[in-house]
Order: structure tokens, then sequence, then C-alpha cells
DNA sequence: CGACAGGTCGGTA
DNA sequence: TACCGACCTGTC
């Protein structure tokens, strides 16, 4: 990684957000999002990026979010990491609310998982790095998405690059995005950015419209069945009641609670954690 | 070297 | 509606 040629700015600091270094690392790097690189020397910093935002994130001693950029754009590029880190949203209350429904598991994970957040990401990212995750590790979904981004993307500085717009992956040679290692997740890709632009779908919408009626539009698409419907609301439409059920999680909870079947899991996340099971399956999900 | 991977799709019963 | 193999290809 080429770091050298950038010009970052001093680092300052986020009052409003503060994590254990588990917590940190769990939040950018767990699983959310793919974007994030530990640094070599500080193992609670990281260099990544999100849209054409390029950041340096680490914690101080009283664990508080340091923060330094890539840009001119001081103040604009400030609330677009306050936006992206969610600070306006209460996690107090949410927390006490699953609290509530005294699970002694839900309980232990709470207790262990102080400051763990949902980070609020762009919703095309989400859904094209979750396009990709399908039965990926997390190593090789970073891998894919560095390369879009290399091949397809904007430069913003040094060796980084914005992810590709949908129109640029909707009339790219299929070759291309099979060059970024994308397997049978290419034409999906493909197929899913030119279905967003025929439809003239303004993805924003999927953070107000009825959960039901988002998930369908989601799975409406290509290469996005249940369990990446939920991660790209969950992660990139801010709809905590999303819960993804993946592979770990259908671990989880058959320990924990008995059930095995995906269908059965997600009913029984609605009626059981309710408005903020997505919280609670990141709990879970750390916990695997 | 072979099995398997933060799943989804399409076909079958 | 529910189950199953195929799907690309890099890790383990």
């Amino acid at each position: 990684m080429n770091l050298q040629k950038i010009n970052w700015s001093e680092f300052q600091t986020l009052d409003s957000v503060y994590f254990t270094p588990t917590d940190f690392a769990e939040t950018l790097d767990g699983g959310q999002a793919f974007g994030w690189y530990r640094d070599d020397e500080n193992e609670n910093a990281y260099t990544g990026l999100f849209d054409s935002n390029l950041f340096k994130l680490r914690l101080n001693d009283s664990g508080n979010v340091e923060f330094a950029h890539a840009s001119k754009k001081h103040k604009i590029i400030i609330a677009s990491l306050k936006k992206y880190l969610d600070i306006e949203r209460d996690y107090d209350i949410l927390r006490k609310k699953l609290f509530k429904i005294r699970d002694t598991h839900l309980n232990k994970e709470l207790h262990s998982r102080p400051t763990l957040r949902i980070l609020n990401q762009p919703i095309n990212e989400t859904i094209i790095a979750f396009i990709c995750s399908s039965s990926k590790r997390i190593v090789q979904i970073k891998q894919c998405l560095w390369l879009l981004r290399k091949n397809l993307g904007s430069h913003i500085a040094g060796d980084f690059y914005s992810l590709p717009t949908f129109e640029k992956i909707a009339n790219a040679p299929l070759e291309k995005i099979l060059d970024c290692k994308l397997g049978f997740r290419a034409k999906y890709l493909q197929q899913s950015a030119q279905k967003i632009l025929n439809d003239s779908f303004d993805l924003n919408n999927l953070s107000s419209m009825p959960y039901l009626e988002a998930k369908k539009y989601l799975t409406g698409l290509s290469g996005i069945g249940d369990k990446i419907a939920d991660c790209i609301l969950l992660f990139g439409a801010q709809r905590f009641e999303a819960f993804p059920v993946d592979t770990w999680i259908i671990k989880s909870c058959e320990k924990l609670y008995g059930i095995s079947n995906p269908n059965q899991i997600r009913t029984f996340a609605k009626n059981h954690f309710g408005e903020y099971a997505g919280y609670a399956q990141q709990l879970l999900f750390a916990s695997s």
C-alpha cells in the first residue's frame, strides 16, 4: 500500500465517539465494511475509505476516535465521517431496549461489546460489497473490492480509488469485472447495476420504504437473496430491523436457541429482538 | 491436493 | 414451499 504520496491533515479528535479497541476493530473491519486496513505499527489504527473520502482513524488513550483525512474540504469531509460513524444515533437507548428483553446470551454480548456500532455506509457501496461477499471469506471480499476500485474506480490519492459507479459497472466489458476475481458474481453485479439504472430506482428510498418492500426490491436484483439484502439494508440503509442470517448466525442460533432453519431464525429474530434485531445480530455475530 | 467458503439461482418433488 | 446441485476461484 502506498501511503507516501498522500497529504494527510493533522489528526483531530471526535469527542462524541469512542470505542473499546475490540469494538473499534469489529465495527470497522469485522464484516460490515471491507475498505479498512489496519496499520502495521499501531493495531488501533486503520487507513480506509468510503465514497471518495480517505481517512486514517485511530483510538487515543481515552478511546476517542481521532482522524486525519486527505482532502482540502475540511468541513465537508468531517461531516461525511460523522455520518458514516452515525454519531447522531443514541446507542444508550437502543442498548437499554435490548437489555430489557432479558436474554441471557444477548446481555452477555451487550456487556462485552459496550461500544459496538453499525456503520452508516453509502448504499451503493454496500450493494457492490455484499454481492461480492457470497460464499467468500473476508480477505477475498476485500481483495475483490480493492481490484474493482483500482480497475474501474476513480483515483483519490496514493493507491486508493473510489468504487465504480453503477453506470461504470453496467457499461464495462464483463471481462474487466471478471478480472477483479468476482467469478460467478461478476454477472450478478453487472446485471444488478443495469437493473437499478433501468428502473431509475432511487436507492435512498430503501431507508424510508416499508422494510419488506425494500427487501423485495433488493432480492429482485441479481445475486441478492435474503441474507445479502438484509446486510445492505442494515449497513447501507440504517434498517435496524434487518437481521442477516448467515452461516455463523445459523450456528449461533442453533447453539443458543435451538433454531437452525433460516426462515425460522428470521421469524424468531423479528419476534424476539424486534426493531433493533440487526444490532443483536452484530452482537451474536461478533461472539461467534 | 481436495474441500470449502458472511450465498444465490434454477430446477425438481 | 422446501430441498439440492451448480456456480468461479482463492484459501485453508
